[in-house]
Formats: C-alpha cells, structure tokens, sequence
DNA sequence: CGAAGCCGTAATGTATACACCTTAAACAAA
DNA sequence: TTTGTTTAAGGTGTATACATTACGGCTTCG
C-alpha cells in the first residue's frame, strides 16, 4: 500500500527507519540512557509506529539500543571497557577467519584481490603524511577487512562479524578519524599496512597461527586509537557518537 | 483486549510467538526451505500476526530462519559445514572467555562455584556408564559452559556467546544426546569431564593461552558428536531437528 | 521539609484493516 | 505436450485503533 512520496525513494519503510535511528542516534541527537519513543521516532521520520518499533527490535539485537525491562527501548550507553571487549573481539573472529583461510587455503583469484588491493594502499602511502588520502585509506581498509572476512568461505563467521561491526566503534575503521584529526599518527597507517601485508602473507603460506596472531595484533590499534580519542578533546567535540560511551 | 485466556500466562504474547515457532522449527513440523506463512502461524498459536512478525524478525536474526528476498520467511536449511563453523566458532568464543578469565583472574567464589561442579560431575561419572544420569550430566554440563562465559566478565562476549548457542546445533549440549543413545560413546563424557578440570587449572594458573586452547578442543567434541549423528540412522529418528541438516 | 499516595498523560503491546505484490494454478494457443 | 498468459488467492508491509500499563507531577499527610 502507500508508497507515498517520502524522502528517499526505492526503499521500504522499515529500512528508512533503520538507517534514520541509526543516524539519530550515532549523530548523539539523544541523551545516553534516554527513553526513544516510538511515536515520537515515528513523527520524526514520517513515517508510522510499525516500521520504526521493527527497527528498534533490530537495533536491540545489533546492541544499538537497550531494551527497557518495562516495556520500550533506550539509548545505550556505551562503556569504555564493552567497546575495548568488542575491539579485541573482533580481533579474536578476524583472526579465526585468518586462520581458517590459511588452513583452508584461499583461490588465486582472492590472493589476486589481496595482492592488488595492498598495491593501492602503499600507493596511497606513497605520498606525504600531510596529503594522505584519508577518504581512500578508510575505503581501502574496509575492503581488506573484507576480504579477511570472505578469505575463510564459512557464511557463519562473516554473519557473526557483521553483526560485531554493525556496533559503531568496533568496525574496523570506526576510529581512522584520529589518524586523520592528529597527524603525529601518521605513522600507525603505515604500521597498519605492514600488518596488512604480513596477514596475507600468513595466508598465503598456510601459516593459520601466524595469521591469527597477526590478525589479532592488528584490531589492537583500534584499541590505542580508542584511548587517544577518549583523551582529546578536539576528537571528542568533531565525532558525536563518542558522546554515548560514558567513563 | 488482549491478555485473553491463552495457553502460557505471565508471558507477553510475543514471547509466546518466539517460543512456540521455535518449538515447531525444532520438532520439524516445516520442511526445510518452506515458508513460513504468518496468518498460518498466528492461528496455529491462536494470536494475532504481530507478535508472530516480530518473533520472526528476531529468529531471523539468531539466524533459525531466513529472510525471503520478496518478503516473508523461510525454515532456514543447515549446511553441515555450517554447523562445523558454527562450533568450531564457539570453541574460540568460549577459548578467548577463557583466556581472558585467565588474564583477568577470577574472584574467589568464581573459583568455588568451578571447584564444586567439577566434583558433582565426578560423582555423577562414578557409577558405570550404563546407569549415568544422563539428565544430571547435561545440566551440569551446561552450567559449566555457563560458568565459563561469565568467568571473563565481560558482557560483549556473554552476548556473543549466547547468540551463538541460540542456534540449536551449536549449544554446548546439543549433541549429548549420541552418549546418550550409543553408549559406546559413554568414554568421551569422562574425556570431556578431564578437559573441564584442565580448563579450571589453566584459568587458576592465569594460563591465558593453555586455557583457550583446550577450550577450543573441548568444542571439538561436539564435532564429532555431530559426524556421528548424521551417521546414525537411529539418532536421526529419535531428533527431528537434524532434518533441518541438509547434506 | 520530606515522603507517600493519587491521578492524568503518554507510551507500549497487540489486534486488525487494507493496498500492493508475489505466486501458483488454470487456461489458451502453438 | 509444452509454453505463454491471465487470473485468483494468499501473503506481506504498513497504518491505525484500542486497552493496558508505566511514568511524572501534584497533592496530602507525617
């Protein structure tokens, strides 16, 4: 029914409330702890209660909002030590699906996308720190973490790291923005990039415990990025989503 | 309205609907790949086609159902390859609870409640095999897993853990049942009950990595529960959830 | 001045109505 | 017989109505 003339046309309503919540929330509209109304929500975003109180079931599940035991959800705040959890959790199934693509092996045309795509990335070191395409680097990477996610073929693990990285600060380029705001970590891309090229290698070599290691090493920097974006300020007034992560 | 006189009370009717569909999933009323008709759920049920949508939409998310591309759900089929990740994922979700137990250390009582399970599943195994309580040893079974997920104190990976074994094959104590009916396989609970007592001692000992890795091999146990289920006609019978497993 | 009880407002959970779409079956034509 | 077409039935997505329940403020009493 309906399809009446809303904002973004192609989708249903339930994906527009989806991605509206989502955006409300992360661009901190809301007090951490909040109650989200339905109604209101459903007023916000034009749309009716039935779509948005999908949505919200969802964004339970993905860990985006907590569900009030008496009924209703709210917005959830983020403790510093959950996300520090998430991080090293996402290293732990990133380096399982390492591992199993080592022990697996991985086809000439994946090791062909690794290869290409660790090309691209030392192109884009190339340059000075200052002139750093950030916008590519953060696209790059998502792709390589991609592509560690697929190397294992097991449909299983891709879905549990999906869900892990549907929560805002355990994605795998949730914080880049400190390597783009603070120059003097300028260098860590380029410690990234080394880890990068180790995994495949790893990979390549059968060497499952190496690549796991490595895989893990790596979800680290998350972790240090996390603790500098916590102590500085200027990061925390440009990225609203930290808001919700309290002590 | 609602509240009317229905079969469970005290429950919400969506938990009504979660429970109830899962129970026909998992006594294989459905074939594998049918859809799953809401108004046809509802009145089986006898409730309305909300709670059902809703609970379905969260089943798909634990992964026992499967979104249909045009809209509407399906019985999700099993890869077997699928359940073999799926535990072998969740011998390295309970190895890294373990491992971090171990770094972080447990509290006194936590160590306690380990040391008095650890004797009463002795007990248990002290009669000969044929008369096992069978019951006794999978509850205790499972508070052990229990035990070990809450040993790490972290509420990320209890989450992650509990969305995993929500699957119904991957659950520490989903494939019990082979040493239950084949009592040739009585030997591998002894086994299984000498790889829980290692366990506890490398979290005591704050050996992180001896933890996570007999944590992983312990989850291999259900591996080869599960191989000796599909080969077993007998089983196969007596459990229809394994008609969901296709190939 | 503080605490406890009460009432009104608002929000949730659920049921139901309805338009669109998918699907499958019946039918016609080659 | 097979293929293409039409049509009818059923199913989904969404909106809305309604009863119940939670929450906040106010009053009243200790």
């Amino acid at each position: 029914m309906m399809e009446s003339e809303s904002q973004e046309r192609g989708q249903s309503q339930s994906e527009r409330a989806l991605s509206g919540i989502r955006e409300l929330l992360f661009s901190g509209v809301f007090e951490p702890g909040a109650r989200l109304s339905e109604p209101a929500i459903a007023e916000r975003l034009q749309l009716s209660r039935t779509p948005v109180r999908a949505a919200l079931a969802r964004l339970e599940q993905e860990g985006a909002v907590d569900a009030i035991p008496s009924g209703g959800f709210a917005v959830r705040k983020f403790a510093t030590d959950d996300i520090l959890d998430a991080i090293e959790l996402r290293g732990v199934l990133e380096g399982t699906a390492a591992r199993l693509a080592a022990e697996r092996g991985i086809s000439p045309a994946q090791s062909m996308s690794f290869r290409t795509l660790l090309s691209e990335i030392d192109a884009l070191l190339q340059v000075p720190g200052e002139d750093l395409d950030h916008e590519a680097f953060t696209a790059c990477n998502a792709v390589f973490h991609e592509l560690v996610k697929e190397s294992c073929g097991s449909s299983v693990i891709a879905r549990e790291l999906d869900r892990l990285t549907a929560l805002p600060f355990a994605s795998p380029n949730a914080l880049l923005m400190v390597q783009r705001d603070l120059p003097e970590f300028h260098g860590s891309l380029v410690l990234a990039q080394s880890q990068h090229r180790a995994i495949v290698e790893a990979i390549e070599l059968r060497e499952g415990s190496r690549a796991e290691a490595l895989a893990r090493e790596h979800a680290r920097l998350a972790r240090r990025n996390l603790e500098v974006a916590m102590n500085d300020d200027r990061i925390k007034a440009r990225y609203p989503a930290l808001t919700l992560v309290t002590a």
